[in-house]
Formats: C-alpha cells, structure tokens, sequence
DNA sequence: AAGCAGCGCGCC
DNA sequence: AAAAGGCGCGCTGCTT
C-alpha cells in the first residue's frame, strides 16, 4: 500500500494508493507528523516528492518512516534509463519534476531548512488553476513505467534503493556524525600552531614554514597561495615549472622545495578543515552535512557544504563515540573490481577474488607478475588508461578476463559512439556528446579534438557501469544495514539506538551502544551479502568487508 | 560586490 | 612514479 502526500491549497491531501496503481480513499490531514505516526504501523510506503523536503520534519517531531518512493530522484532515473525507454514518462518533455536537487540551507542548524515542498500547489497560473502537477499522476506515470519496462524488477529496486538512501541521507544529517571540536582543536594546534585572535591571519607554525620558503626563494612578498605568484618566484630562482602541483614540485631539487610542500599541506588543512570550518559545520558535538542523494550522474552521493565526502583521514579522529558508545567502521574491499567481475559474470575474476584479496588472486591466476601490476591494470581497466604501466598491463588482463575486461570495452566503444550505458539495475548514463558532422572542410585540428572528445566520453561512459553499479551495491547496502538497525532499535527514537552516521560511496559508520556493537557489526556483514544478492542473484561474487569497532574514525584502518 | 573559470587537492 | 573515472570546495584573478 502506498500513501502519497500532497500539499493542496495550503493544506495537506494523503491518498491511498493501491499495489495495483488504484488510488482507493484520499483524506485531508491537520498534523503530518499524527498522520504518519498512526499510519506507520500499517507499513505503506510514503510516496512524496522530495525526501529531504518531508522527512526532516517528521524526525525533528520523532517519526520515523520505513518506507518512501521518492518521486523526484526515481523520476530523474525513469526517465534517463535505458530499461525505460518506450514509457510515456520517458518519451514527455522536461517538466518540474526534472528540478534538481533542492539546495541546502544553512548549515549546522537542521531545522532551519525549509520544510516548504518542492512544488507549492497553491502556486496557482492566470486562470486560477493549479499550475503544479499532481504526485498521485506522476505515481501512476512511474508505476507504468516500471511495470512496462524492460526489467520491472531491477527498476524496481533501484527505485526503492534510490529512496531509501534519501531516508538515510536525512537520517544521519538528523543524527549527525559525533564530533569532538575540543579533539579537533588539539589536530590543528598541533600541526599549524594555536588558533590566531583573527581568523584571516596566518597560525605561528604556518607562518614559520612561509617565513622559510620566502627566505630561500628570495621573495619576501610572495604570496605562496597564488599559483602564478608562486611560479614566478620560482623562476626567479632558477626553478623553470609550468604548474605548481605538489607532485610536480617534488621532482625538484631546491631547499626552497620540502618546507614549500608542507605549507602547502598545512595550508590545505587550514582552509578546507580549519577553525572557521569547525565554527560552521558542527555544533553539540556533532557534524551535519548536506548528503545529495543521486547527486553524481553515476548515482553517486554528492555533498553540498561541509565537504563531508572530502574529509581527511588527518581529522577523521576527531569523530568520537559518546561515552559508553562505539563507532562501527565497515568498508567494502576492492568493491569496484568485484562488482566489474560480478556484472560480466566473468568466473575467473569472481574467482580470483574468493579468497579475499582479489589483486592476489589475479597474481596467483599467473595474469599479471606482482599485486601493484594487478592493481594498477584493474584501475586502467576501469578507468580507460591507455598509456604508462598501466596501458601496457591491459592486454594481459584481457587475456586472463576476456569477459570482464569485453564489459568495459564494450561501455568504452558505445560512450563514443554516442550511445547511453546502463547499471545493472538500469540507471543510465546521460546523453553522449554530440559526435559532430564530417566533411572534407573539417580540419585535422578540428577532427583530433573531436576524436579525443569522443574518447574522454568513452573512458566516462566505461567507468559509469562499474562505478554506477557499485554505487547500486551500496545503496542496497545501506538500505539492508538501515532496516536491520531498525529491527535492533526496536521503537526508540532513532539516536537511541543504533544508527548510520556517515556514508563515503563504498563505507558505512554506524554509531551504537557499546553493548550491541558486536551485533551491530554482523549486521553490516550481512547486509553485505544481501546487497550482493540483491543485485547478482546466486552468482557466488564476494564482497567482504574490514569492520572495525572503534571509540574514534581515526583508528579504523 | 558578485559571479565565474582555472587551479590545486581532499575523498572514493 | 605515472594514468585514468566521479565529486566539492577554497583560493586567485578575471570579468561584469
């Protein structure tokens, strides 16, 4: 059963919906948060149409939901997808329901994001109907669309794993990822020098390093945060660079060199995790990022604000458990590989990664002579290289896994052709550069940046299957470990119990009661195994994990 | 003053 | 070590 809530004329419309696409009883609601709570129960999936629109509400008033579809991310995927394609959804024109993500609000401060939905049905045009379309349709345009596709039951979860992680998403912005400013403040002091009186001005430690680096370079203005600044000292002092990338600078053999790269490093801390970072983004002892659900054309999670997905491992021991609680720290090893071998059924690699570390397996299959080699041709295979160590390396690959390395040839030739690619369970990539006309006008200028054109698309639309499907794996990974927390939780509010805090495309970590975290963590494994079986069915691909129950991020791994 | 591209670099 | 896919964000230095 499904209940889809709508705002109507400034107030509330739930219609119930039925499995067969039949809306049965539509009711007007007083309180959101009542209604859903009384519903609950009954187990409907609530059909909105924007996640982190509806649900921040209902958890800052205790309701937590199951279930949800979310119509605005399933529309984007319906839409794109391949699986889709004769739908009346697939075929319309872009609508409202192609707005992208709704856009954060301010940080730290959860509640003061609007609770306003995406689309304001009292929004009315000149001749004083709604302008807005009606949920309950575009329901109805998905469900049609799922059930007349190509694979209804692949859409279908991908559809529900897609919603699901906009309910985790919510979850653990509400929850928060527990966050020690006092530990945070002791990192930086140690590394860049206490904090300054102003914010703007350079730290002692920072400042001492820069003293150093202008000394040596004779350049007592120079400004080393500016790259054209800093090229030019360089010059000056018998350094010719034409960019000033750390990997770049360290060929080079100057005094000037080694204290230059660790101003970089501090600096870097300093701008993107520094104290004015820690001042906005957490708060209580906690850290709220923005999580963008579908925010990368692969389905990846994007951030908005807060750099959640960017954060260094130098403060990641700066998320600590409350007292008498555990972080619980899983990641999927070698996950893309896995899941390239898992998608082209290619029973030698599934092979190779049975008995735990898949690059080894691949040395011990005799394809490749070292674990580096092994690592470095998986990575060029995945990700299109085609010169270096790795470009040499992919023909034995190729011999050793015809079929898995056939897949991702396969994705590479259609993105140049201009053709769409699709995930196991049917996301699809966007539309291929436009290949352009050929005439005997175009130039060999013109005709080589257009085949290069093609190519950089094709190394995209190589790495989009396996990392499209990868992304597919976690959400349903998430969305198993979310339920099976839930199941532990029992009916106490979410941060009193288990709960996921945080979330980086193939990692999890959970925040739990000391007492459980054993529990908590053979649920995590097995939601793993689901998620494998979820999307391969009885192929025997493994996808282990390393989990680590911690006090602090900063000792896992 | 605000917006934007390019660079560089953090994460996977 | 290098080479290749996906991102966000802070800084500089330009334009508007």
């Amino acid at each position: 059963m499904h209940i889809v809530l709508a705002n109507v004329n400034g107030g509330l419309r739930a219609t119930s919906v039925g499995d067969d696409g039949e809306p049965l009883e539509v009711e007007d609601v007083g309180d959101l948060a009542a209604f859903v709570a009384e519903s609950e129960p009954r187990h409907p999936r609530w059909v909105w149409d924007d996640t982190s629109r509806w649900y921040p509400q209902l958890l800052a008033a205790g309701v937590r939901v199951d279930r949800c579809f979310d119509l605005r991310l399933c529309h984007a995927i319906l839409r794109a997808s391949s699986l889709a394609a004769q739908s009346a959804l697939a075929r319309g024109s872009r609508g409202p329901w192609d707005a992208p993500a709704s856009v954060a609000s301010s940080p730290v401060v959860a509640s003061a994001r609007s609770h306003s939905t995406l689309f304001d049905f009292e929004a009315v045009s000149a001749t004083g109907l709604p302008t807005e379309p009606d949920p309950v349709v575009e329901f109805d345009l998905q469900h049609s669309a799922v059930a007349g596709s190509a694979e209804p039951a692949r859409l279908g979860r991908l559809l529900a794993a897609e919603s699901a992680g906009a309910l985790v998403a919510a979850e653990m912005r509400f929850a928060g990822l527990p966050w020690s400013a006092e530990k945070h403040d002791r990192i930086l002091a140690g590394m860049l020098g206490p904090r300054p009186a102003v914010d703007g001005t350079r730290p002692g430690k920072l400042q001492a390093v820069l003293d150093i680096v202008r000394e040596r370079l004779d350049a007592p203005e120079l400004n080393p945060d500016s790259p054209a600044d800093l090229i030019r000292a360089l010059g000056l002092a018998g350094l010719m660079v034409t960019s000033t990338r750390s990997r770049e600078l360290g060929k080079l053999k100057h005094p000037a060199i080694a204290p230059l790269l660790e101003y970089k490093k501090l600096a870097r801390l300093l701008s993107s995790n520094g104290w004015v970072w820690l001042d906005m983004w957490v708060a209580n002892g906690r850290f709220r990022p923005d999580y963008v659900p579908g925010g990368a054309a692969t389905g990846r999670w994007a951030t908005s604000g807060g750099g959640a997905l960017q954060l260094p491992r130098q403060i990641r021991s700066a998320v600590i458990a409350d007292d008498g609680w555990k972080l619980v720290v899983a990641d999927a090893s070698q996950l893309e590989p896995r899941i390239l071998a898992a998608m082209a059924a290619d029973r030698g690699m599934v092979e190779a990664g049975s008995a735990g570390d898949l690059y080894a397996g691949i040395v011990a299959s005799g394809a490749v002579e070292t674990r580096d080699q092994a690592k470095v041709a998986m990575l060029g295979a995945m990700y299109g290289a085609t010169t270096g160590e790795s470009g040499r390396l992919m023909p034995k690959l190729a011999r050793a896994y015809p079929k898995a390395i056939e897949l991702v040839e396969n994705a590479a030739r259609a993105g140049e052709r201009g053709e769409v690619v699709t995930t196991r369970l049917g996301r699809s990539s966007p539309p291929g550069a436009e290949t352009g006309a050929w005439s005997e006008t175009t130039s060999a200028v013109e005709a080589t940046r257009a085949r290069e054109k093609s190519r950089a698309w094709g190394r995209f639309t190589r790495n989009f299957v396996v990392q499209g499907t990868a992304a597919e794996w976690a959400l349903c990974w998430m969305a198993s470990i979310r339920r099976r927390l839930n199941e532990l939780n029992g009916n106490r509010e979410l941060v009193d119990g288990p709960h996921l805090v945080f979330f980086l495309h193939d990692e999890v970590v959970v925040h739990t009661p000391a007492a459980i975290a054993e529990s908590v963590a053979a649920e995590v494994t097995a939601a793993a195994v689901e998620a494998g079986r979820l999307l391969f069915g009885d192929l025997p691909a493994q996808f282990p994990l390393t989990v680590a129950i911690v006090d602090d991020y900063g000792q896992a791994k």
